[in-house]
DNA sequence: GGCGTCAAGTCGGCTA
DNA sequence: TAGCCGACTTGACGCC
């Protein structure tokens, strides 16, 4: 996973690209939208250089030669979809997620790090709302919730890395899809 | 220029 | 040991 020890990795666009035998570097330039200077590169994702220009994926290196870390924009059909995935499940089995990623022309461990991302992300949101709700209600009841937080860290540490066989079913609830 | 967002990087823990 | 996870950080980018 760290990047600093292996040659090519499924993150950077150009390792992608340069990973499709006989393909050149200026596929990310060649499906342009051309609207704000973002480009959709091969695997349906954009790129963009710093000045918002499109750029091959070979521009990405730095001029001492220093890789630049790449961030690829999905488009908003590629969110889309994997937005609507999240809602029903929000953990993938390897084979969801093969399909998923194939289906949208990501790679697998894009479509893995989007997952974890967004767990995290709306982890977050949701500890940020309680707590502002938790601040505006007073301060009354802090041992209770410390006592149902404990409660719910203790349920969640019991399966924490079976995770992908529990589904959201758009409730803070969860239960076993299988 | 500061700030928010987001994909990707890093680290440590866990399981098979 | 590989692969996954959460937690947190980093870096690119857009908006004001």
């Amino acid at each position: 996973m760290a990047a600093s020890n292996k040659q090519l990795t499924s993150f950077f666009i150009e390792d992608i690209l340069s990973l499709k035998e006989g393909k050149t570097d200026d596929s990310c330039k060649s499906e342009s939208d051309s609207t704000d200077g973002r480009t959709v590169s091969e695997d349906g994702s954009v790129c963009r250089s710093p000045e918002g220009k499109p750029e091959s994926s070979a521009d990405v290196t730095g001029g001492c030669g220093k890789k630049k870390r790449s961030r690829a924009a999905f488009t908003h059909l590629q969110v889309l979809e994997l937005e609507k995935k999240f809602s029903r499940q929000r953990y993938l089995s390897a084979p969801e997620r093969a399909h998923l990623a194939s289906a949208l022309h990501l790679t697998e461990t894009q479509v893995k790090i989007w997952f974890q991302n967004r767990r995290y992300k709306t982890k977050r949101r949701q500890l940020t709302t309680d707590f502002q709700k938790s601040d505006s209600t007073a301060v009354a009841s802090t041992d209770e919730d410390f006592f149902r937080a404990s409660l719910l860290a203790t349920v969640y540490k019991s399966y924490p890395y079976r995770p992908y066989v529990y589904d959201l079913h758009g409730l803070s609830v969860w239960r076993p899809a299988l």
